[in-house]
DNA sequence: CTCGATTTCTAATACACTTTAATTTTCGCC
DNA sequence: GGCGAAAATTAAAGTGTATTAGAAATCGAG
């Protein structure tokens, strides 16, 4: 696990001073999150790694559970923008595991790369009290229903093998991909590696077919079809 | 996610009084702990559940932190019990991809279906401040070595496909499994269909046999092998 | 350079939670 | 059936943290 890189994340970058303070606290605020729980976040902890003092946090947000319940959606709400943008940009006749390749590829990238929001709502949504949740929830079922729509067209397809539970793999599946935030360290292995061994794994484990090995490769940037847009989303 | 049942665990049944209290109030953090968080373990909490006023926890622990880490190392060292005597169990001349699976389904019943303190250590493993880390580290790694062997002799039996990153493989497939106390729930469907998924799951996604299908059924509780030491651990 | 709004800070309040102290209850045993 | 240790309780101390109040600093515009 990555020790103590305050995360530069996104802020610095844009808008007004105002804009980009608030910005810095909503960022520190994932990266405390991440790492400390709902409840081990302490507004003092989140100020200093935002370089201010506690009570100016109340400036830009009504309370410390206002700033949470804000962390945790935006790291779901921007997930499921990547991923789905990375979909979007396939050809209508994608094959269901190309795709499914593609979301788990955006969807570590995103998690490793890029977001303590994410990690930040992947750790903590069976600890956030229920008043947290609401918008929160309804981000995760949407992501939910993207992962559920890309197995059900796999199945439809008959690229999944029917003695698999569809419900129970597409969980498995999620929780190796959600987890992924756990043990990864860039130190000990590329992300690319990662990725390239989860969509191996992941086809593998899914397809009827006997392709196992090499399948014609869209185990990687294959035929250019996506991959090309990846950039845009950061 | 089950709710509001506070685990009867293995409380209640034997030894002294006084031991039978102790656990009563470890099984307690424990349920407390998997919930809320390490900085969300209050001991008024864990006294509610365990039925008793929070200073007589003091009578037993010498202090929160203690208690805490007593539920930390123990949800570690009865998951390597129980995964560990299913292993010993097996012939020595069990195929690496039967041992796997084996270890996959030992490993998904102990957090699913009997502890609360395997899921309070997995979820709490990066949230502990480093003086409870200790003891706990020590068993996690023993439980990572466990499953390196396996995935090391699976290797060189060349029973795995080669272009898998065989820590990223391993890393993921364990994290399959901790995710899903996340979301097993036993009213959508049961854990043996969850196991059999997994299994077949993670044997197609390893494998280089093109066995995908019924492979010689090690699925389920085939010949009588372990199975029935399984009550011993608890 | 100065005025007013914006932003941030210091000081103080209020409350929750761990832990200690002192006391009471429980319960096996003579 | 009442004595003494064990077990649990109530009351109180002490600490940490969210939040509020009020004052200072910053900063853009005139």
């Amino acid at each position: 696990m990555p020790r103590k890189t305050p995360s530069r994340e996104h802020a610095e970058t844009s808008g007004t001073k105002s804009a980009r303070t608030r910005q810095r606290i909503l960022d520190a605020a994932a990266h405390v999150l991440s790492r400390k729980g709902f409840a081990g976040t302490r507004l003092t902890d989140v100020a200093e790694v935002a370089e201010l003092q506690a009570p100016a946090i109340y400036y830009y947000f009504p309370s410390r559970e206002d700033l949470i319940e804000e962390v945790m959606w935006s790291g779901i709400a921007h997930m499921i923008d990547h991923v789905q943008q990375q979909l979007d940009a396939l050809p209508d006749d994608t094959p269901a595991l190309d795709r499914i390749e593609v979301a788990v590829e955006a969807h570590l990238r995103y998690q490793l790369e890029i977001s303590d929001y994410t990690t930040a709502s992947i750790r903590n949504s069976g600890q956030v009290p229920e008043n947290i949740r609401a918008r929160f929830s309804t981000e995760a079922n949407r992501y939910g229903d993207i992962w559920r729509k890309l197995f059900q067209e796999a199945k439809r397809e008959g690229s999944i093998r029917p003695e698999l539970d569809l419900r129970a793999a597409r969980m498995l599946v999620l929780g190796a991909l959600n987890w992924a935030a756990e043990w990864w360290n860039p130190r000990r292995g590329t992300l690319d590696q990662v990725i390239r061994t989860a969509k191996s794994l992941i086809r593998a484990g899914l397809s009827s077919a006997d392709e196992a090995d090499t399948p014609e490769p869209p185990t990687q940037r294959s035929r250019g079809r996506a991959k090309k847009s990846a950039k845009a989303a950061s």
